[in-house]
DNA sequence: CATATGTCCTGAGAGC
DNA sequence: TGCTCTCAGGACATAT
């Protein structure tokens, strides 16, 4: 489930592709379901000849700056995957650009189950689609001011909040479950009785936590989706302290065990011992 | 307006 | 062994 750290690996796994020409693009999959490709229509053939000026990320989206100014962004969701070699199988391969290049080099876009998007957007269309009044500030860059200006009204319990990409945008489920650990606090916690302090602190580890993330290529769960732009796996649910990791004990206070609740219909992990609901 | 629920999708794993 | 069923959680549509 590629959340900031993935989508963020991805982007710089495919570093090559800037200075390229997309020579010719193409949907693979006729079954792909349309909504999830847009414009359905001349979206490959508004991508021939273009170059690639730059890379980018916005929340959990992978962006491709065109020399037009268009941007062509994909969404990975539940199991895309942004590549330059070869994916993990010839079936669920969605898309697919040949570059200009000596090595005929490719960028492709392979999703298992098929919820993924492709959007060519124009700097217009992203900004109405994807700009600041209906996304939140990235997560990389959130301070505890700005969260507590988002959410400190909202009578929601924290942990399902961060999930809300209008209030900050790339935390998933999995790493939300990790900052809430690591900020020590309850995730069933309502943001209306979140302290100062707190939001502080949930700020700082949101911080830290998706930077170390990134240094170790994002998290590669049991079912073994996510790979980086190498096809590698991540390495960093080697480090994960509560996602996934029910009856364990806790790590930080020794007497808690790793509990596993239902919040908002998504699983949510912590530890009863030291994320008490406090103030 | 805020918040809750339903929907899409595939394949791993559980249970019989 | 082989079948059926549940579940995983991104974003968004619809309901309350």
């Amino acid at each position: 489930m590629p959340e900031l750290p993935e989508v963020e690996t991805m982007r710089r796994g495919i570093a090559s592709v800037i200075g390229k020409t997309i020579q010719s693009a193409a949907l693979v999959k006729s079954n792909y379901r349309p909504i999830l490709v847009s414009p359905r229509q001349m979206l490959c053939r508004r991508l021939e000849g273009r170059v690639i000026v730059d890379t980018g990320r916005l929340g959990k989206r992978v962006l491709l700056h065109l020399d037009d100014e268009q941007i062509l962004a994909f969404e990975p969701r539940m199991t895309g995957l942004v590549l330059v070699t070869d994916p993990p199988n010839q079936e669920h391969l969605r898309f697919v650009a040949e570059l200009s290049g000596r090595k005929s080099p490719r960028l492709m876009f392979w999703d298992r189950r098929g919820l993924g998007t492709i959007h060519l957007l124009t700097p217009k269309a992203f900004d109405q689609k994807w700009g600041p009044h209906v996304l939140g500030p990235d997560a990389l860059r959130i301070d505890g001011t700005q969260l507590r200006q988002r959410l400190g009204k909202s009578r929601r319990p924290i942990k399902p909040a961060l999930l809300d990409q209008k209030a900050v945008a790339g935390i998933g489920n999995l790493y939300a479950a990790e900052i809430l650990f690591e900020a020590e606090v309850d995730p069933r916690l309502r943001c209306d009785r979140v302290t100062k302090k707190q939001w502080d602190r949930i700020a700082e580890w949101t911080i830290h936590v998706l930077q170390k993330a990134i240094q170790y290529e994002g998290s590669t769960l049991s079912d073994g989706t996510y790979r980086n732009a190498l096809n590698q796996s991540g390495q960093y649910q080697n480090h994960h302290r509560v996602y996934d990791r029910a009856g364990s004990n806790c790590s930080r206070c020794e007497t808690g065990v790793i509990t596993r609740i239902v919040q908002a219909q998504r699983a949510t992990f912590f530890c009863p011992g030291c994320q008490r609901k406090k103030s």
